[in-house]
DNA sequence: CATGAATGAGAGTTCATTCAT
DNA sequence: TATGAATGAACTCTCATTCAT
């Protein structure tokens, strides 16, 4: 009836809070079970909400990984796209580029890549924001080379080729105890610009 | 229980022909369902068997799992370790690897990798033979590494590189109207041990 | 609570258009989806309104149905009670009821009864109208039989006859290219007055 | 390993035991809750068996109601063909057709009709078997009428008025405390016979 | 009164596993 | 040993209904 900041808040609020209570119970149960193994159920007991309510926000597990995934895919790939374009030679392009995905996953441990469950069975889920991260990366690269930062090369290999090295190394990443992202942008850099003998810890050829 | 040519033999080649049977079907349920969506009863529907039968043989679907890993160690591998044992070079080494995967990815088109498409979800699970080789790939580099072919370098993530280029340039690959395993192969060779700089279409750096 | 016009009839109107908006939209979905398979769900999706908002006027399907058979005991079968109140003979009663039968089927194409074919099963599901009439078919035949119009006979199986025959005669009439009412209605009534020896293409009895 | 009568009998036995089972369970459930409201929980709460084991026999509760009306159905159908097939007049024909069916109904009460449940609510399920016998009924009139049993008249409708009376007033009979499958059967065939005015219970016309 | 999110009972169904034959 | 029906726990999902706003 009088002044409010904002009406019926309330109940947008606990919307918005449940919301991110699934969020945040699906990664964590994601994590200890891995997708493959996880149920809803397994979600909805890490929660303290009723199970017709997680209906109410997602239709499936999948549709909650999803979420998890674009949240995080639409805070990276911004950052990832800025620090390709300041780039002003291939090295900085290449460094630039493992180096903010590391440190993204570092810092949202979790939330990339359905942990390496049941016996080392691997899955990957790409959702359609993930594979348009990769779309970027392509047209960074390609941009890169007309700008004259890379010679004439297959783009679409090396598109590949580093979003490769950048999910399966995260992983990698991820399995440590301590998660070193500069290392390992280091170790991805290194081996990009001037291959295996240019890599960290490299000290002399025996043959 | 009464006169027979060889009472235990005829049993015991039933038992090797059931237990071939499931690891068949097995290995052909994982391939099209994925080891996490496929079920104990997937794999026997797969079979002529009986339910019950598969319990004589196997616990679970994971130890079905560790069968054909084990089984497969004894066919497929060996000849791409021994490929890389004879390396006398890290290129060699690094070659071997690509060639063979990229060779084995185009031979067997769209079983090394099964991709379940739900609603636009692109998922990626690897296959028991592939992880079996990848634990082999990393064995072999730690091998290579004591041989001197290599430095001493993070062998983890050599590994996790080598597995990443390899799958999503198979996938790359795939999508290709011709599947060219051997330029693959040398795309990724190269760019392993010179990195982009030396890559095939190489020609000048404008910088 | 302040100044308003018609501070009640304001709020009359909307209470009324409401409950007019939830039995149309329950109208609908009973024909479509058949009462037994319709849920209160469906008809709130049918609607503008809110779920909370159904319970204000009723407290569940039952009610709705209950209601829609009430309301239009006052709108399509007052003509057709008229007709047979009117009939002064007994083919005259008969006749009406077929021929508004068939003319509001041939009408109604479709909607009179909403057949769910459901893995080549045959459902018929009667709507609240229709049965409401046959209720009052039944009031009119012993009203009629006071009257001296029908002889003393079994009411309750002559309905159910009358009933038989003019379902199962619709729905055989609208499988038919063209749908003739006035055919359908001539040839129930000859039955129902004399018999099959009366039914039109009779001609001459080889017996 | 010596002389039995029947090898295995034990199981099988036990299989048409829990078949008959869920069948008799479902005729009950079926009678007491209507078609529509009876669920697949509700059939096996009647009977002493797992959940899953329903499963074993049949997908669903439609499945398990098309097995009872298929059942019924296929014990009728010769008992009225051949009927039919004897009668050397109309009378006899239409006779045999009701008397057959309605006592065939009145000993296998709550076979036919999914009873008249939730205030009034009809509902008919055809099967496939149950519309194969009105097609054979239509096949045998048109039978008849070549054999100069009938003159020549539309048999779809004739057969749809047939069916019609027959299932409508089946319902009717079943409602009744007493069945007597004679009169209504006598009512039928009067009725189609020479009509209403010659239908038991006649005395004279007012009009 | 209207709203619409929360609730949790309960439906359908599948599955791994057992065990009498 | 092979068989395959029985089992019942557990899962996905929908629904009627309530109640704070």
């Amino acid at each position: 009836m009088d002044a409010k900041a904002s009406p019926s808040s309330r109940r947008e609020l606990t919307k918005t809070q449940n919301r991110e209570t699934i969020l945040e119970a699906a990664r964590l149960v994601f994590i200890q079970l891995g997708f493959a193994t996880a149920t809803v159920r397994d979600i909805i007991r890490a929660t303290p909400l009723a199970s017709g309510t997680f209906y109410n926000y997602f239709k499936s597990k999948e549709e909650v990984f999803q979420a998890i995934r674009d949240e995080t895919a639409l805070a990276v790939r911004p950052a990832l796209r800025a620090a390709r374009l300041k780039a002003e030679s291939a090295e900085a392009f290449i460094a630039a580029t493992f180096r903010t995905f590391f440190a993204y996953v570092a810092a949202n441990r979790g939330s990339f890549a359905a942990a390496t469950q049941t016996d080392s069975i691997h899955v990957r889920i790409d959702t359609p924001e993930v594979l348009a991260g990769f779309a970027e990366l392509r047209q960074d690269i390609e941009q890169a080379m007309s700008r004259g930062l890379f010679s004439t090369l297959d783009a679409e290999f090396l598109t590949a080729a580093v979003v490769g090295v950048a999910f399966e190394m995260a992983e990698a990443m991820q399995r440590r105890a301590t998660m070193d992202a500069e290392a390992a942008a280091q170790f991805a850099t290194a081996l990009f610009m001037a291959g295996i003998t240019a890599l960290p810890g490299h000290t002399a050829d025996a043959n």
